[in-house]
DNA sequence: ATAGGGTATTTTGTATACAATTTTGATAGA
DNA sequence: TCTATCAAAATTGTATACAAAATACCCTAT
């Protein structure tokens, strides 16, 4: 019996430590990532360090440039578009085999995912309702059974709230409208009509395409011609 | 004027040198690969070889496992069944759209690629042939624009390729439809036809899991109840 | 003032030494 | 013969020192 206990090395914790801040914003796109002042902040050595930026690499979170280090990336608005494109797909997709795969507990637990989203809004907590709404996308690619699938929305959905988040202006009646395609994917998955569900979910993501090159079209500006 | 020539580190050439080396079966799936043997191997010490490891491991073909070091990996066949139904997606939609997308010139270069299979296989020469193939798929997801979609299709395309060829027996007949299936995707997306490009490519992938699953199995049971 | 160049500083890249963990293999006991 | 145990060996994880490259800064010339 081989029963091993979740190891913890030092440059796995670093790893979890700057994916969280990445995520949280402390680390703003384009800006380096100088080792040092990692290893101050961890207390750890540089090695670890250098390791844990590799593997956050593997997410997309930074960009290493040879004897330059390591960057939280700027996508071109090129890059932006297909990224959407790109998973406009993959939720699609995620959307049509969940109309036929998914249990019915996948179902009622999708279904309270969207009524705590609901209920962020309506109480004002908009972290509370990004977070119902990520859960309900990766648990609506859950219900497909494919784990590389999901891993790979996963992966497509933090890289582009990364830059979703830039700007929190001119997002009047955004939300709602969100809870209302989430509304409309979900039902059309629970009557099994998997090309409908399809659909809506390939038109909920390019519709918000617009938001995101908006915020990411602003932080280009803001920055400059970067280097 | 900041012109930046090609910068070769040491990690980077070992990365190209060991990407290489596992395509080419070197590293057969499962085994582990130590270390201390590719400093000897490459002349290098140990940091840029993990450095070039944890390189790999973004493009799936090694995993890294704690205080064990990183291995080739072998999915378990319900991994492989997710890889393909991910891929026949994505080479449908590239199908699709490319077919709408494509220009003029890429289309005759991919009509020359699917000359060159076919040479391939009149003279007997697999690798050619494999090669020529892979091309294809490429050039034809290129043809969409995507760079992001490209770069996924690589990678899922490369991370199959090495289990397929881990079983060259009971391939009667399959080289021919291959170049067949090929074939009738390229017609439709010459016809500017999208829905049944997308059909044909994802029918083409789908046919070839059968393939790879019997090779993948084989191997399974050879390497017994994997550690 | 500004552009160019060269040196000092900073930062990343690599090698090596040591620590921690796993694996191996031999031995003892059932 | 098989299993369990424990020490030795092998292997990975981390820290540190040094090398190479990039950046920053000052100085000079125009």
């Amino acid at each position: 019996m081989d029963i091993r206990v979740e190891v913890r090395t030092v440059s796995r914790v670093a790893y979890d430590h700057l994916y969280r801040m990445i995520l949280a914003g402390e680390f703003l796109p384009g800006q380096w990532i100088k080792e040092r002042q990692l290893t101050e902040l961890l207390g750890i050595s540089r090695t670890p360090v250098r390791e844990a930026l590799r593997m956050l690499e593997q997410e997309r979170l930074v960009v290493s440039i040879p004897h330059r280090g390591f960057r939280v990336p700027i996508p071109t608005i090129k890059e932006l578009e297909d990224f959407y494109e790109l998973r406009a797909e993959l939720e699609g997709m995620a959307a049509r085999l969940a109309a036929t795969r998914a249990a019915e507990a996948d179902l009622s637990h999708l279904k309270s995912l969207w009524e705590a989203a609901q209920e962020g809004l309506r109480v004002g907590d908009a972290t509370a309702m990004a977070e119902s709404n990520d859960a309900f996308h990766h648990s609506l690619a859950q219900c497909t059974g494919n784990a590389e699938l999901v891993s790979s929305l996963d992966r497509l959905r933090t890289g582009i709230d990364l830059y979703r988040n830039l700007s929190w202006s001119a997002q009047k009646g955004r939300p709602a409208l969100t809870l209302e395609q989430h509304q409309r994917i979900l039902t059309f998955v629970c009557q099994r009509n998997g090309p409908a569900a399809q659909d809506s979910a390939r038109t909920h993501i390019l519709d918000s395409l617009a938001l995101a090159k908006q915020g990411l079209q602003s932080f280009h500006h803001q920055s400059g011609p970067n280097e």
